[in-house]
DNA sequence: TGTAGAGTAGACAGATCTGTATACTTAGTC
DNA sequence: GACTAAGTATACAGATCTGTCTACTCTACA
């Protein structure tokens, strides 16, 4: 994805046509303006990105513990593809810093279902505060990606897996 | 700062010219091109910007332990600024993705050194593994810069901290 | 077969961006 | 006081960017 490699502003709209084939007019007839454009972009990212994380962490295992830790497996495989160029909400966010912009809220929107899914997945795992936990898992896996991103090595991911087991295991609801 | 409220790519030179009255003359005497002029203002920032976070940090305390502690404690105030707009390297690094090049590397050394910092607080607090305590808390820190940015709430540092006191706690050393 | 709808190709307007060149001004030094 | 170094102000070149417009093509369907 261009927006992704070379950024939102970087990348121009006679780039995205010779890629993409698609003639300017055409472009022009299903979105207003280029920032309509990377607004629809990055919705069907939200979606999509996120069905796939999913369903890579689901498939790890059943159980809701294990898929706490699995959020880190499959982040680490993420990091290590070779178009792994952060997340795209995050750069967008970036690259967008005026306040309560259409581009902001939908970042915001995405990371804040990423938390749900966790908290989700804590209150499956039964752990004693799921939102807290959740929290502390969502602020890992930006580290993880931040670190992955600025340091080129996916390693970060084993660093935030490591941390997480720790939390999960301190966070369990103490034997009756 | 300009480059920092706005973006790189966004902030046009003249703009840089109207804000600082300088004329556009005089800049293309000091810097070959906009990119150096970047550079430049990424390399001052390393050095000014962990000088005044260290001082912070050791303003805080004299207990190393504690002092790891504080590093949340000041990314909190940090977050809490009206012109916060999220680490200025991070920033840097997802509008210039590109491998190899000098801005990166700048970078890239900045979080290095903040984590080498991370490092000596470790040593002199005495913890059992001091480089991978450094990992963890640096990418707890990039964590809660990324989480602040987006969900513009300065709480992430609070549950940072929290999350630092469990790992801090867990690396000390045991009794003999 | 003829027509409507949607696509392609690409010229174009107008703004904006980086970087250069020219002409003038100011400050410091011999 | 004259010369030099460096700053200001600003016009300009050339590239690039977004968005519009015109002219042509293809395809589906009645």
């Amino acid at each position: 994805m261009l927006f992704a490699e070379h950024g939102f502003h970087a990348t121009g709209i006679d780039r995205i046509l010779a890629e993409s084939g698609i003639a300017k007019k055409t472009l022009y007839n299903h979105f207003r303006t280029k920032e309509a454009l990377i607004l629809e972009v990055l919705r069907q990212h939200n979606t999509e990105f996120r069905d796939y994380f999913v369903s890579q962490v689901e498939a790890c295992s059943e159980d809701p513990q294990q898929r706490l830790l699995a959020i880190f497996d499959v982040a680490e495989a993420w990091f290590s593809l070779s178009d792994f160029f952060g997340c795209l909400f995050i750069n967008a966010i970036v690259e967008h810093s005026e306040q309560g912009t259409a581009i902001r809220d939908v970042c915001r929107e995405y990371k804040s279902l990423v938390r749900d899914y966790i908290e989700s997945l804590a209150v499956s795992a039964d752990v004693a505060d799921p939102g807290v936990l959740a929290d502390e898992l969502a602020l890992l896996l930006e580290g993880a990606i931040v670190t992955a991103q600025v340091s080129v090595n996916p390693n970060a991911a084993k660093t935030a897996k490591q941390i997480a087991a720790t939390l999960i295991a301190k966070s369990m609801k103490p034997e009756n």
